[in-house]
DNA sequence: AGTCGCCTCCTCCCAAAGGAGGAGGCCTCC
DNA sequence: GGAGGCCTCCTCCTTTGGGAGGAGGCGACT
């Protein structure tokens, strides 16, 4: 006997999970709710639940947030994400967060139903389509032109690193002796080679690539 | 007819691991590398690969820098890693990188079979005693004495949350759903109690405590 | 000799960040 | 019924960050 709770906002895709699990799987009770607030308020009342389907777009719960609070709520719950969502790093994010699975709207019927089995088994499931597709482009972001930094000059790179620090202009300027609007304009060309907006963003981006290195 | 690699260092444990597969698995064919450069050489050479079983720490490619030039070289080939880590960071990383499986040395053979069977048939493999049991994970406040980050109220910590992901203050006001001075407000608090001077400071400080969690 | 890339620095300008100080509402604890 | 903590939001202000555009110097390559 199993007892699932799906945590989605639209009734209709509800009603479809539930059809699905009626038909599917034996033995099994299925708990709806509406929002975030609602699914947290169930799993506190209702202990014996074995398993959460999450939709990803709750109207209280931006994306993976919701997970988060899920999670943190009732750390000994299983989550499943189900959601439109195909990218391969929100998947990874949410088993970071703690899913224990992840399974696209547009899994047909037996392959869903398979994966829930295989969850409520204790396993953990993952999209083929979505984690053994890409041959290239998920590896890439690592050796991706070898490192987004490979584009910048010697003395962006230096700027660079020390803008890494938590450095500002200024700072940095006084160090390296020059002109604070040198490094200003050494800063744009960072973030433009980077394509990001912020200093922080360029940062992240840049200390993230040192620790892969 | 599968065609599996083994690439370990340890020729007990290839040895293991053949007649692992030779026994529980019909219609296969094992070949053995010792080191990254003969997994690498063989993946070159013998292309109907069906799945690399590839060891962490190799003597030639320190940790999952191996999975990495692996994937690199054949980006279409499957490997699932075969380690005695048992770090949930470590098996998130190696998905990261393209691994399609991850099987703790300590798997026992029949699992390991049902594992392979798994990864060959096209799924992907994690361990449900790694990514399952973790109660309470990284959303967990932080179990460990004292990070930098204990001081600051719920509301700080989220406000911080999305400042390491590199939003702006006006971002994350939108996202919070509340004003902009009030994230205003969050921010200053948590540099001081952070005792930083900037909000890159801070993020590199919080950023760092995550990784290290 | 000319061009191109890089480093240097400037001005003008606007947006984002952060401090100071105040204020109301809602808790809980005493 | 306070007192204190937290969240919320405000105004006023200064500093920092970042874009646009221009400009001079220097070295390398053609």
């Amino acid at each position: 006997m199993h007892r699932l709770l799906v945590a989605d906002d639209h009734p209709l895709f509800r009603e479809a999970i539930s059809g699905v699990i009626a038909a599917g799987l034996e033995a099994s009770e299925v708990l709806e709710a509406a929002s975030l607030t609602e699914a947290l308020r169930l799993a506190a009342t209702h202990e014996a639940l074995d398993l959460v389907l999450l939709d990803l777009g709750l109207p209280d719960a931006d994306g993976l947030s919701g997970l988060a609070r899920l999670r943190e709520a009732a750390p000994e719950l299983a989550v499943v994400i189900v959601s439109a969502e195909q990218q391969r790093a929100t998947v990874l994010e949410a088993l970071e967060l703690g899913a224990v699975g992840y399974i696209p709207k547009s899994t047909p019927r037996e392959t869903l139903i398979d994966a829930l089995r295989q969850v409520l088994d204790g396993q953990v499931y993952l999209p083929p389509t979505i984690m053994r597709a890409p041959p290239a482009p998920a590896p890439s972001p690592a050796p991706l032109g070898e490192s987004p930094l490979t584009g910048l000059t010697d003395k962006q790179r230096e700027v660079l690193a020390h803008m890494v620090r938590g450095e500002s202009n200024k700072m940095i300027a006084y160090r390296l002796a020059i002109a604070e609007t040198t490094v200003k304009t050494h800063v744009s060309a960072i973030l433009r080679k980077l394509r990001v907006s912020s200093r922080v963003q360029a940062i992240l981006l840049a200390s993230d690539w040192q620790r892969r290195d």
